[in-house]
DNA sequence: ACTTTGTCGACAAGTTTTGTAGTAATCTAG
DNA sequence: CTAGATTACTACAAAACTTGTCGACAAAGT
């Protein structure tokens, strides 16, 4: 279970046009601010903004004082939206999605298995907003999972 | 978020011997009906169970009437070990553990939503048992989520 | 001995990831 | 209308990872 270098850098820049977008709503950042603030090489990063522009998260603008800015309200867009947009759907088991999968003698109920892991990344994927990570203010659900023992400890 | 082919076949290799630790824990079961039963590359199953081998979850003999086995009841055995296994830890992001990142700015609030994402896998991953996939019987926390609407449902 | 079966290491093809380079298009300023 | 700045797009490439395959070896039973 692995997020990608990709999904990780747009989750940054996206928290940087957060910010951005929380001064004012319009202001556009260049990629140059972006790939300096959060040590994202610049041409990987141009590549990864244009995919959340084609996803409708960002919008951009070319030329002198052009730059990138939230196409939506930061509270309007999930973490799930922005690791769907760059990394695909959200639980892939041999590249298919669980629902897909057919699975016979011993292991018939391995689907099930694989479609809770889904429906549980999803509790927390989809109700995580932009706005919360960049104002810190997750929600209870969240911040009850952060407060188990263990939870910040490797198994 | 991918799980590999090693880690499905790994799962399925072991509910086949999960069956036959039910009917008998000492009973072996060769590669070759593994492989057949759930339609596994038999020489990369092999490696498979070597690993699993390793990790002390499986048992196996060589020889004539030889074979693998679990070396745990597989009511001890969590989905979580497996995946941990084949797969290396439940969740990875860019490579690393999400206690050893570093975020600085405006995304210093994400390592939270990663770890998080792995505590909420955690709560579905280590909770279910060999012997629960095997016997149908899943834990009430999962059944839940199953009966979710939408569950079963691409997004 | 001989057969059966797991063990191990090396290798290899294919795919994915993580970038880089160069050119085109678009916007602003003057 | 020209020059400079900035994003858009395509193509390419190196590295890593995944998914196997092969062949020699070790052990167990007959």
């Amino acid at each position: 279970m692995h997020v990608s270098a990709k999904a990780d850098y747009g989750m940054r820049a996206l928290l940087e046009l957060a910010a951005a977008y929380a001064e004012n709503p319009q202001r556009l950042v260049k990629g140059d601010t972006i790939s300096k603030a959060q040590d994202i090489p610049l041409k990987f990063l141009e590549g990864i903004l244009r995919q959340l522009r084609q996803s409708g998260i960002v919008a951009s603008q070319r030329g002198a004082d052009g730059g990138y800015r939230l196409d939506r309200d930061p509270k309007d867009v999930s973490i799930a939206d922005v690791v769907r947009a760059l990394d695909g759907p959200l639980a892939a088991i041999r590249g298919q999605r669980p629902e897909d999968l057919d699975y016979t003698g011993a292991s018939e109920h391995l689907r099930e298995v694989w479609i809770a892991v889904r429906a549980s990344m999803r509790h927390v994927l989809e109700h995580i907003s932009l706005a919360d990570v960049a104002t810190g203010a997750l929600p209870s659900n969240v911040t009850d999972l952060l407060a188990e023992p263990g939870a910040w400890q490797r198994r």
